[in-house]
DNA sequence: CGGCATCCTTTCTGATACTG
DNA sequence: CAGTATCAGAAAGGATGCCG
């Protein structure tokens, strides 16, 4: 259980696995752009983290200029319940 | 949404929900005694976020030697599916 | 027993500049 | 566009000592 809290652990990550369950494939100015107030660095750092955790897949198309899209795992998937839940506890849950 | 991620980030917050989860009410004490590797310092400050943030309720019964127990409140247990769906995660999940 | 205060270290995060 | 590198400040966490 640790392991889990480490991994959705960090200010962002769990923003991030969420527009990624929002939105199967993204690109990453885009989901820079969805997440108002993210720094490059942390983005891409979280990103790095995720990928070494097995929840998200960096596609790299290759092009010039880079195209690379993000999108969550199978084992990622995994996670779904998890943001659902949040999302509901969230939404039921004025300030 | 950021809120909820606010209030669940902490090295020990989801464990500590997860104890107070299997165990609906625990001294603090037992509490720390399920938590190995939790200091003194992040248990009470970790409880006194969570307190705050209105997901647990603290009981002082004012006894000497002090006596003092912790559970969900009901707004607390809207975090259940967050907890279970977790718990499920991380089960099918070897590391 | 439960908790507070202090000090110190580690980790995290943001800003800025730069690259292919 | 996507990413790296560096630096400095902020925040998180741990150790210790003390109290009612």
């Amino acid at each position: 259980m640790t392991r889990v809290v480490r991994m959705i652990q960090g200010r962002w990550k769990l923003p991030i696995l969420f527009r990624l369950y929002a939105d199967p494939s993204m690109r990453t100015s885009r989901l820079r752009r969805d997440l108002p107030g993210i720094s490059q660095k942390m983005l891409t750092q979280h990103l790095r983290e995720l990928e070494s955790d097995r929840l998200i897949e960096r596609i790299d198309f290759g092009e010039k200029p880079p195209r690379v899209e993000y999108q969550l795992s199978e084992a990622g998937k995994g996670l779904l319940p998890v943001l659902i839940a949040t999302r509901n506890f969230s939404a039921s849950h004025p300030a």
